[in-house]
DNA sequence: TGAATATATGAACAAATGCTCATATATTCG
DNA sequence: CGAATATATGAGCATTTGTTCATATATTCA
């Protein structure tokens, strides 16, 4: 077998073309894919995943997010533009604060299946 | 407002003072957060999506894989190893072909509320 | 047993990521 | 308007991550 740079790849590729091709085929496409990566990335971290716990109680200014994580307000803000733009979250302005609850419940259905599967050792 | 390295930290806080240590409490606990977001990372990224959507389709060979999505076997393999320890996948050795497969259907489960979420745009 | 082949893995390196620090923006209130 | 405050953001830096390259391991078959 020889690797993407030679000709040749898997010996028993002839057999398996079919399924190969097959597979190929049923492929959705590439910003189809990256969008879900894109998406996962957003649950793929601690702070972030706090933050969306935090959120799933109670609407809460970035101020307090802060405190309740026992972390920076910068480092919150900046996770918190992440998670908007993945459309995970929105925000509403009252005065100077600004609010950040969900945006539906796809979050804890989500998060729900994630945990589902880690139960199950 | 001081930051977490100051002693205050926002002037609302006092208002705020039982959203937030609720918020504190009903955090569940740091290793169920690192396993989850853990999970998470698995599902973020393109390639080892494609390697589920392939598995999704089909039991396939690291061979086939690669070949399927025009990548190295060493690639994929060092994929499939990440996959695996998520229990995402398992392995069965068929002569000297190991054949992946999805673990379960939690896969297809948790992509599916991910795509659910996109489509709302 | 030894050659061939399928997969696994460690080291190295470039790219992406998350936090910090400093500072900008926006809103309220005196 | 100007000071105070809540949030946003850009640059810098250390860590993590994904791929490649070389090589190791495991299995088959002559």
């Amino acid at each position: 077998m020889i690797d993407k740079h030679g000709v040749e790849v898997c010996d028993v590729l002839d057999t398996h073309f079919d399924k190969v091709s097959f597979v190929r085929d049923s492929m959705p496409p590439e910003d189809e894919l990256f969008d879900l990566a894109e998406l996962f990335k957003i649950f793929g971290d601690t702070t972030r995943m706090k933050i969306l716990y935090a959120l799933f109680e109670s609407e809460m200014c970035v101020c307090d997010i802060a405190a309740a994580l026992d972390m920076t307000q910068s480092a919150i803000s900046h996770q918190l533009r992440l998670i908007k733009t993945a459309r995970l979250i929105k925000s509403r302005r009252l005065g100077r604060t600004i609010l950040y609850s969900l945006a539906d419940d796809h979050v804890a259905t989500i998060i729900g299946m994630a945990k589902e599967h880690l139960e199950e050792l």
